[in-house]
DNA sequence: CTCATGTGAGACACTCCTGTCTCACGACGA
DNA sequence: TCGTCGTGAGACAGGAGTGTCTCACATGAG
């Protein structure tokens, strides 16, 4: 069993109960708890592993939408188009990286507390790009749609966990949400 | 010190880490920690009379809005105003209660997480009343919209954490945003 | 003044998790 | 076949948190 699936299982572990003991995983992982201590040294070490995927990811897919050149461009429908394209994305991603959106030890840690500030503000730029290009609204801040962008995210995980939803389509029913909200549309 | 005042003072510090301990609580409430437990058997018991208050200002803010009045009434326009009252409510309630939304103990403990399927079936019922009114969009479930607005409370509270947003007005921030989404509003 | 009550401080045993270590086993290549 | 390497299992000590208990002290009522 290789690290990468070691922490696949540790992944879904803690998706499944945050508290999980380095015990625990290693019992998910039918391994034994000094093995995984040999791949990492500590349960901080394991998490920050962790954590550091979830924001390699994170940044991946701000590369792959190329935010930077999108907001650089103006082009308003660009703009949304790859808001909606990162939001869809980051959904699916939600599955694998879950319990790292709200947890503690992940926020507070100050390496990467500091990526993902970094992240954060890479898509701000974006944000305000569609704002001043009029495509999104700009009565509010630009990093206020940001955190809501992760607030619908924590939604899709309880969504998912709950069961109310069906994993497919919900991509799309984040990125619908966060662009138009919940009330009706006059203009359909 | 009453238990009330013990309480508040635990959820502050509960809310600052989430991973407190009854020494750090009682540290934190300027009490012995033998003191902290005549009040409160348990680390358990504390966690759980906070849900369980939790649960009550969710139901008080459910009551208060008189939500199932307002769906069988029909009146469109109140159901959205309502909608909005009750995001307002709750964003200020994720002061004193925000660890409450992501900590895992709460939503895994059984007698918390029925009372809470509880509360959110009542307020799909709203929000479905909102769709049939035609006020609330109907091509996603109610159920979405519920977690949805769970969602950005979260969002909410990390947006204070950060520092991203000034508290006064954060509220119909969320409803605002909850309702119109992010995109610009085409009729302004 | 005296006594009862509530409190803080400390001690204690217990549990759980962690991190390290050793040892025996089995697979695999030389 | 024989060694080597990785692994699982188990033992161990240390640390942290918990829950209980005792005792000394202060406050306040009678």
């Amino acid at each position: 069993m290789t690290p990468d699936e070691i922490l696949a299982v540790a992944q879904r572990q803690l998706n499944a109960d945050p508290t999980s003991s380095m015990a625990d995983i290693a019992r998910a992982a039918h391994i034994g708890r000094a093995t995984l201590h040999r791949y990492f040294a500590g349960r901080d070490e394991l998490l920050l592993e962790i954590g550091t995927r979830s924001l390699d990811r994170w940044e991946q897919r701000l590369d792959e939408a190329a935010v930077e050149d999108v907001a650089a461009g103006g082009d308003g429908g660009l703009i949304r188009s790859t808001v909606e394209q990162l939001l869809e994305r980051f959904t699916d991603d939600s599955d694998d990286f879950g319990f790292a959106l709200t947890d503690h030890f992940l926020t507070v840690e100050p390496g990467l507390a500091a990526r993902a500030e970094a992240l954060h503000r890479r898509e701000v730029v974006l944000f305000a790009a569609g704002q001043r290009a009029g495509v999104l609204r700009d009565d509010v801040s630009a990093a206020w749609l940001s955190t809501a962008g992760y607030g619908l995210l924590v939604a899709a995980r309880e969504a998912i966990r709950v069961g109310d939803v069906p994993r497919r389509g919900l991509g799309a029913l984040v990125s619908s949400f966060f662009l138009d909200g919940a009330s009706a549309r006059q203009h359909d």
